[in-house]
DNA sequence: CTTATATTTGCAACTTAGTTGTAATAACTA
DNA sequence: TAGTTATTACAACTAAGTTGCAAATATAAG
């Protein structure tokens, strides 16, 4: 069951996503909003945004979760994946727009895949 | 710096992970040896091992880190990087034996990435 | 506009994976 | 065999995320 209602939780949660390109974790989020929302709130608002297919998840090479817009704003299917890259410096956390090819299992069936790639971003590669 | 003594820990361990193909979450070997060797332990010995090219380990999707025996032994390299299939059924987590071409990325070094799926194993699949 | 009701929120307490500091123990070296 | 130094256990801690519940509030109905 997603968002059925629109609060101000919602609402700034969803501004910091439209203000931004890049992936948002859960950590970020609390930091930014934790003075107005509470925590638990923050955590239900993600996970109700990400059943309605307005935003995707994934973990970061150190555990954390990261949310970012998904572009399609429906459900994300198995064929949506794209790869995330993680900026070790700045950290910045992206989706790349780039198709990965599931590898074709045999006698197994793939439900979901991640794909996550750790370096320097063009800003810190320098 | 990796394992300089051979003790009981090391190898309790490294016996885990001869006796089977599969990868192995930390959880799981604390479950098996906790009661001969403290948790402590088990994290500090895992990453010496780690270290050392003798095993190298992942996220899962639910953030557990989980190690699994080198191929090659010797420090990962990124050109080693395989995918990591993981079943929701039975919890089985293994590596899978394909290559994976990690996407040339203009302006960005690429230092590690980690591919990893989930689906039903061929025992669960049925 | 007011009321009813069901969703949403805040709070506090909890869970769990993993880490840190330290004193005691044990493996290796000379 | 003694000395050095890595390793271990223990307890206390950290940090991300979860749970239960009472209070607050968005929305629909009247």
């Amino acid at each position: 069951m997603g968002i059925i209602r629109k609060t101000e939780s919602v609402e700034l949660l969803l501004k910091e996503f439209h203000d931004t390109e890049t992936a948002l974790s859960t950590i970020e989020l609390i930091k930014r909003l934790g003075k107005r929302i509470n925590k638990t709130t923050i955590y239900r608002v993600l996970s109700k945004l990400e059943e309605d297919g307005v935003l995707h998840s994934f973990l970061g090479f150190d555990g954390v979760k990261w949310f970012a817009r998904c572009k399609s704003h429906t459900q994300v299917q198995i064929s949506d994946i794209h790869p995330h890259f993680q900026c070790i410096s700045c950290g910045k956390t992206e989706c790349l727009d780039i198709k990965v090819d599931i590898p074709k299992l045999v006698n197994r069936e793939v439900l979901l895949s991640q794909f996550i790639i750790k370096g320097k971003c063009n800003l810190c590669v320098a």
